[in-house]
Order: C-alpha cells, then sequence, then structure tokens
DNA sequence: GCTTGACCTTACCAAGGGGGCAAGGTTGAT
DNA sequence: ATCAACCTTGCCCCCTTGGTAAGGTCAAGC
C-alpha cells in the first residue's frame, strides 16, 4: 500500500506520515522498486494509534513514548496511565488558565456599552495594565 | 530611554520589542547618534498596552487592531466590543474542544488499573480509535 | 506510442511567539 | 585601561502543519 492510500485509511495525511518518519516517531517504511514508500497492515496499525493518540492531544513527545509502552508487551498499565494523567493535569491546567482569560474578557465585554461612541471599558484595561477595573 | 529600560518598565522583553516594530505591529522607535533605540512615555504607554492584551491571549493580529482603534479618537465601542466578543468566543470553542478532550481522556484513566500488569483500557482505546470504549 | 491525470519523491517557505547565541559597538564605573 | 553591562544586527532553533515547486512513475484511454 502506498502513502496515499495510508494516509487515507489512518486519517493522517501522507505529509505528516513523511514528517513523523523523519523526525523519528516510526520507523522508516520499507520502499518499492520505484522508491515509493509502502505500508502493510501492521504498519497501518500503528498509524492509527497515532492518529487517534494526536486526536486525544498527546504531544508527539507523549504519542512516542505511549507507542513504546503499546509495543512493550511487558508493560505496566500504571506507567500508561501516569502519562495520560499527567496529560489531563496539562490539559486542566490550560483549561484553568483559558477560563481564567475569557472570564476577565467576558467581563469587559459586559461593561462594554458597544455604541457608536469612543469610550470602552476595554480599551480602558488594556491601557492601565487590568490594576483598577 | 533604551530598549532594556522599555523592556522592563513594559513587561515585555527587548527581543520581543525589536519583534513587534519588525512585524510592523508598532512603529520603528526613534534611534540615537549611537543607533540605539529610545522610547518615551507614550511608547511605553503602548508597549503596557501590547503586554497586556497578549496577557489576555489576543493574538498580534488582533493586538494590531486594538492598538488602531485605540488611537482612533473616533472609534465606536460597538468596534472594540465586536473584537473582543470575537476573541471570547474563540476561547470559549477552544476551551470546549479541550474539556472534550480531558474528559475523555479522564474517563479512560479511571478505568485503568494503574497496577504492573499491562492490561490498559487507555492503549485499547488507541488502538481500536476510540470507537468501541 | 502518446497523452493525461493521479500519484509519488525531495526540498523549501510560512506561520506564532518567542529563546538563545554570536560578533561587534557603546557606555559608565572603577 | 579595563571590565561589566548594555545595545546592535543576524542567524538558527523550538513545534506541527499546510502549501508549493520541480521532477519521477504508474495506469488508463486513445
Amino acid at each position: 500500500m502506498n502513502i496515499g492510500q495510508a494516509a487515507k485509511q489512518s486519517g493522517l495525511s501522507a505529509k505528516m506520515i513523511r514528517y513523523y518518519e523523519s523526525i523519528g516517531l516510526i520507523t522508516p517504511a520499507g520502499r518499492g522498486d520505484n522508491g515509493y514508500r509502502y505500508y502493510n497492515g501492521d504498519d497501518l496499525h500503528r498509524l492509527a494509534f497515532i492518529k487517534r493518540a494526536r486526536d486525544l492531544g498527546f504531544s508527539l513527545e507523549e504519542v512516542g513514548k505511549l507507542l513504546t509502552l503499546w509495543q512493550d508487551r511487558q508493560r505496566a498499565s500504571a506507567d500508561v496511565k501516569a502519562l495520560a494523567g499527567a496529560h489531563v493535569e496539562e490539559l486542566n491546567r490550560r483549561i484553568a488558565e483559558m477560563v481564567g482569560l475569557r472570564d476577565t474578557l467576558q467581563e469587559l465585554v459586559d461593561h462594554c456599552q458597544g455604541n457608536d461612541r469612543p469610550d470602552c471599558p476595554i480599551l480602558r484595561d488594556l491601557e492601565s495594565g487590568g490594576c483598577c477595573h
């Protein structure tokens, strides 16, 4: 199977498959006489695994670790759980940060009259560094 | 005032001030005989404005628009409100997305025993594309 | 055989939002 | 005079993905 087929089946783009190969996330695909990469069922399975892990927000570095754990039949599920748990924590941190930003901004928006006059609490906040809203 | 002082006062880094100048976000600073950039109170005010807007999560493009509105004494607060409101919406979208990821992942983590055996629902999900958890 | 279109290859540019380092000039204090 | 701290420009790096270009290959239809 060529890279285009593998891309369609896995949900990744051909470009990304090449990229993942170039950074060593996946082992280099086999090549045919024409120089084309080819992929078998196992390769496809790995690509789909990566796709799903990316969709869940894991970084490529984390995906690499997950791949290693996945391939390791002696793995302890505790290791996987720790990795995923750390990612959940990271997501929670980022969510909390963004919620804080949103709330601050939403409050400013709520207090802006939004008419054709220039007076605006949003700009006042930006001007004053948010120290005295 | 030199760039280092301006950086300290505004909370930006000297590097970023140069960068913002290079991309046209701010007009080029004046130069002294020695070639050093110098900054006055107005410049500082603008830099602090940018810093605050960045802290609130506005993109550099949005910051540029906010700067323009800020300088425009004829602005309508509705324009500012629309810009900030759009950013709030964007934040909400991103938050919702991340919350969805976190919840999915949290559920997988909750169902993983986290012991020294290899069996792990997290890896099973990644393997199967999350279609049958 | 020839053309056409779809596919593959490598290689480079772009983005945001900076960090870091190098090589050199300037300033101010000791 | 020397030294540290500052400034200048310029370049490379992070990360991940999309785009685009120039060229090779394959399969179909004529």
